[in-house]
This record gives structure tokens, sequence and C-alpha cells, in this order.
DNA sequence: TTGTACGCGTTATCAC
DNA sequence: GTGATAACGCGTACAA
């Protein structure tokens, strides 16, 4: 029975189920297509039945050459260990879904030869937008490493441009209000905890939020490499000593949630958590602090929203192949301080 | 000066280098794959100044359709949000990098319908091989739902079968020798907390090691989309309660470190942590509980090295397109107590 | 050293 | 309704 010539090497083509069922490669392809109405009943049961015998799938590859386009949009988190970086690929990923879009994920790992690497796979025409976190944050250089004509769509920077939609989040207004709140409850001083600031727009905005209330307010830096060192845990103590000594009431400010998460045990041992004079907030994703500090007050971003956002701006472009002018070019999903 | 035709619709071919360069397609495809010994020094330099001055980036799904391969891996993670499996993706990353291999991640989200998504467009024959990490646990099923010739690593669980090699850790062995190990410090009880355990092979072996010691460990199982309710803190509690009048020393075993995270602020208020009659240990993949309880001893798995390990493999697979036979089918890389 | 011409698997435009 | 057939952009014998 199973004379048929068997290609064991390579997978079924539409030319050969059109060959097995007795028609076109056009009826298949047309089948494919849901162009039903295009062919008779017969014909379309026949074809069927044989797509499910031999589990022909269509060559994507192929169709992409034909059509121009994947349905595939690319998304470019600076580093999938952050909760933020996770979460707003999954928003994206929700609303590209429904609009017969697939978010594919790629890994920047905090790294900007890694990024660039992605963006070079990127450029080789197979996605149909872009949708990124960058790392690189400087316009004339990014720039230069997206290809033109890819509907991109910029996340969670502010890379000052019009060229390109933005999705932010407000962390300077919201540091500022944050810190405002401190300063009527009475807490003079103010620490901030933070990985390196210098080029960083999220965490640079922060800070000058912060700073816009309490100017003299001292920066500590992490070295990301090193988040646990014993160096910063005394650091911290010290200026708790000193303030303490000098009856002051003291704030420590975490950029990131993870921060706040190194030192807290530092805190808890040396009992400081109920220390009326000593207060912590962070930017905080996960529910992991409030659990552990239930009391305290944390700023709450909104990373699937921001996903969301972007991946609905992208895809009404990608529907509409006509760039509006009148969008806005950068958006605001504001964080909250609760 | 430009009196080219401007093609502002579509992005330059190789064609039009050719035409510009003033020598034929065959050549610019010659040496876009860097065959120089094939051409003229003049000829490269000429090629070299026309790409970089109109940005040419070669079309990726032309040169797939062509070649049949794309060097692209893709990678499906269970759920992007658990550090086991960003962690993995990065391990196979650096090594299909390193291979020349890209990898792309898929994230299943916990979702057995996204997962499906993810994997009919996995078959369309646009990836040369896949890493998953399935939420379908049953052989016939996942068989049916993965393309015939695709190169396939199964991650992190056991499906039973020899059809596809399989990189997992010891659930089983490592759970057994961790309730061994306090059983001996005189734990008399141990309580599991988890998620559901049916169907998931992983949780049902940690179990079942657990098991093997504490016959009549009780299981309390957390409702995931309710991680944080109320009545499990109480039905803790009451163990707690009941344990501490029979004077018994309990063991909380935590099958997942978020599981220990969610009910950590409930020990701690309760001041249980310092309580020499209560332990507790867990699967741990972050640093955070190791700050939280550095007393503690936890289970460390090793998800870069199991992805690196199904990475490497699957690398050789694609190097060396015949399947070697004598390559061991379930590869363990052990998860360490300590 | 370089060019010609065909193939990769699909879509889409014509015909019939 | 259905079938030829020319694209789509690149790789690669085979010629020259």
């Amino acid at each position: 029975m199973a004379n048929e010539k068997s290609k064991t090497e390579h997978a079924i083509t539409i030319k050969e189920v059109a060959r097995l069922a007795g028609v076109s490669s056009a009826t298949i392809s047309r089948y494919l297509n849901g162009k039903m109405n295009r062919m008779s009943k017969e014909t379309a049961d026949k074809i069927e039945k044989i797509i499910q015998d031999t589990g022909f799938v269509a060559n994507a590859t192929a169709r992409q050459l034909s059509t121009r386009n994947s349905q595939l949009v690319a998304v470019v988190a600076a580093d999938i260990d952050d909760y933020f970086s996770t979460e707003f690929f999954k928003g994206a990923s929700s609303v590209l879904e429904q609009n017969n879009l697939t978010a594919i994920l790629f890994d920047s790992n905090s790294d900007k030869q890694r990024e660039l690497t992605n963006l070079k796979i990127i450029n080789h025409q197979v996605f149909d937008g872009l949708i990124i976190q960058p790392l690189i944050n400087n316009y004339p250089e990014l720039r230069s490493l997206i290809r033109k004509g890819l509907r991109t769509i910029i996340l969670d920077r502010d890379l000052h441009t019009n060229d390109w939609i933005t999705v932010e989040t407000n962390n300077q207004t919201v540091s500022q209000e944050t810190a405002a709140y401190f300063l009527r409850q009475q807490f003079t001083d103010c620490v901030v905890v933070s990985e390196a600031v210098a080029g960083i727009s999220t965490r640079e905005d922060r800070l000058a939020g912060i700073r816009s209330v309490y100017p003299e307010a001292q920066l500590i830096e992490i070295d990301n490499s090193r988040p646990f060192m014993k160096d910063n845990e005394k650091k911290v103590l010290d200026i708790i000593q000193a303030d303490q000594a000098a009856k002051r009431k003291t704030l420590f400010f975490f950029l990131k949630e993870r921060l706040l998460l190194s030192f807290f045990p530092t805190f808890l041992h040396q009992h400081l958590l109920t220390d009326s004079n000593i207060s912590m907030t962070a930017f905080s994703d996960t529910a992991i602090v409030e659990g552990l500090l239930p009391a305290s007050k944390m700023i709450k971003q909104n990373p699937f929203l921001m996903g969301a956002t972007a991946a609905e701006i992208l895809s009404n472009q990608l529907k509409n192949s006509a760039t509006k002018n009148d969008i806005k070019k950068h958006i605001v999903i504001p964080a909250e301080f609760r």
C-alpha cells in the first residue's frame, strides 16, 4: 500500500498534499487560508482528511516570504530575572494574542552586547514589530541598531525622542510624592539604595524625584555583581547609628525591590523593623515585601499594563499600516504609592 | 544625485545591492556568507561599501527557505515568573550562542492552552530545535503536539519515554535525603506545603521522596490563584499548636520557594523562626530565603546547568545531523541540600 | 573570479 | 470552483 515515494528527509509540502488530494496547490492554499467559499464542500473535506492523515503543517517561512509578514512581534526585555520584565511581557503577550499576533521574548540579560546580538537577529526581517526595554539609553546609538521601517515601541525608558512611541511610568513624580509623604511623617533624613545610577534614565528620574524633596539624600550604590557585600551592610548600620545618636528619623528608599530584600535580614536581625525612627520603602513589583512588611507603604508599578498598552498601540499600527500623526508619543502608566 | 528609483516601500534586497555594486547577486550572496576566497579584494570592498551605505540587511526568511535551516532554537518555559524557568533559559541561551544558534523564549504562562498555541507556532518549520519544560505531562499527548522531525529535548519533567532526551533533576532522592536529615534531627512530624500535586511529576516525585521517610506527612495544597489565603495560614498555625501541645518537633517542607516566602510573615510574627521545635526547608532557587534565614538548609537546584546541558546536547544533534544511539536518554543534574 | 538559472514552499493573479 | 504560474529574496550548482 505504501507505494508512495517516501520522502523521509523533508516535511511534506502543500504540493504533495495537492497531489494526494488530486487538486492543485492553489486550492490547498485557499483551504489553509480559510477561503472556504471558494471551493466545494467535497474538496474541502478531501483536503481536510489528507492533512489529518499526513500531519501536514504549512511552512511559515515560505508564507512569510510570499506575504511579507509573519504576525510575529519581538519583545526584548532588559533582564528576564526581573519580575518587571516578565510581567510586561505577559501583558504584551496577552494583547498581541488577541490581535492574532505572537509575542516572542528576547532576553538582553543586562548585557549590552547581548542586546546588540538580539537586535541584529530581529533586524533580519522576520518580525513585524518590536517592543523593547532597552539597555542602551542613547537615542542615536539605538536608532542605528534598529532597522528603519520596523514598527517599534520603547518601553520603560525615556530616550527623549519622538521617533518612537514610548510607554513609560512616572518615576520622578511618584518618587517625589513618596519622599514628600515621609517628610511629612517627620523623617528628616533619607538614604537611597540603588544599583549604579548614571546613564539609566529610570534610576536617574527616581533619584531626582527624591532629591527634589531631600536635597541632601545620601546615595549608596550597590555593585550589581556583589549585591550581598558586607561593607554595604556596614555602611547602612553606621548611618543608622549616627542618626540615632543625633535623634533623627531616617527613611531608607530602595530603588528596586530586590535591594530591599537583600538588606531585610540585616534590619530584621538588628531589630530595626519595629524601630519607629526607621522606615523603608521601595519600588516593589512582587507581593513578597508586602508580606514581610504588611504595614509598610511601597511604590507599585504596573508592568503588565505597560506591556499591554505598548502591544495595543503596536497592534493598531500593524493593522492600519498608515501611522497616525495625532497619536501621543509618550504614554505614562503611573505607578502608585500605597 | 539621488536619481535611483527610490523604493520606499520595501527593504533593499540582495539584487539591488548587486545592481549598485555592478556585480551579480550571486557574488553578494557569497560575500554575505564569507566566501571571500571566491572574489577579488576590490569586489569585496565595493560590496562592503554599498552595504554600509544602504544599510542592507539580508532577509532571513528567504535564506531559511533556501537553506532549510534558521539556526533558531525555541525554548518553551512553563512560566517565566519562576526563577527556575528564566535561569534555565539563560543557561541554554549561553551555550546555544557559543554554537551560533539563537535561543528564543516562549512562555506557556502556566496555561496548557497557551502551551498548545506555542507549539503550533513552533511546528511551522522555522525552528531547528526545541527545548521544552512541558506542562502536559503525558507522553502520547505531547508527542502528538510536536512535529515529527523536530529535534526536541525535554527539561525538568519525566515523561517516561525514550523518544526524547530528557534533562531532569533528582527530585525524589534529594527530597528523601532532606527529609532523612531532619528526621535525624529529631523532627518527628512533617508538613508538606505545595501547589496541587496531582499530575505534575516534579511535585509527585518530591512528595514521594518525603513520604518514603515520613509516611504520615501531611500535605497542604495551596490554591495557586489565591496563594495568600488566610485559611492556609490558620491551618498551619493549628498544626503547630497541636504539635506543641504534644511536644513534637515539626518540619515544614515547602515544595517551592515562593510558598515559603508567602508563609514567612506568619512565622515571623508568631515568633516561630527562633523556635527550635520548628524548622523550615524548601526547594529554593534565589538567594532571598538564605538571606532571611541564614541558618537554614535549603535544596538548591541548578537550572542554569540544566539548561546549558540541554543546549549542549541539542547543539550536538544539530551539528551532526545523525542521532547517536549511544547517548543517554535521561540525564540527571542533581540538586543539593545545604 | 564571476554570472546564469533554478529551487526552496507558499500566496496571489489571472485565466478557464 | 479550480488550475497554471509568476512572484517573494536568497543560496548554490554549473558554466564561463
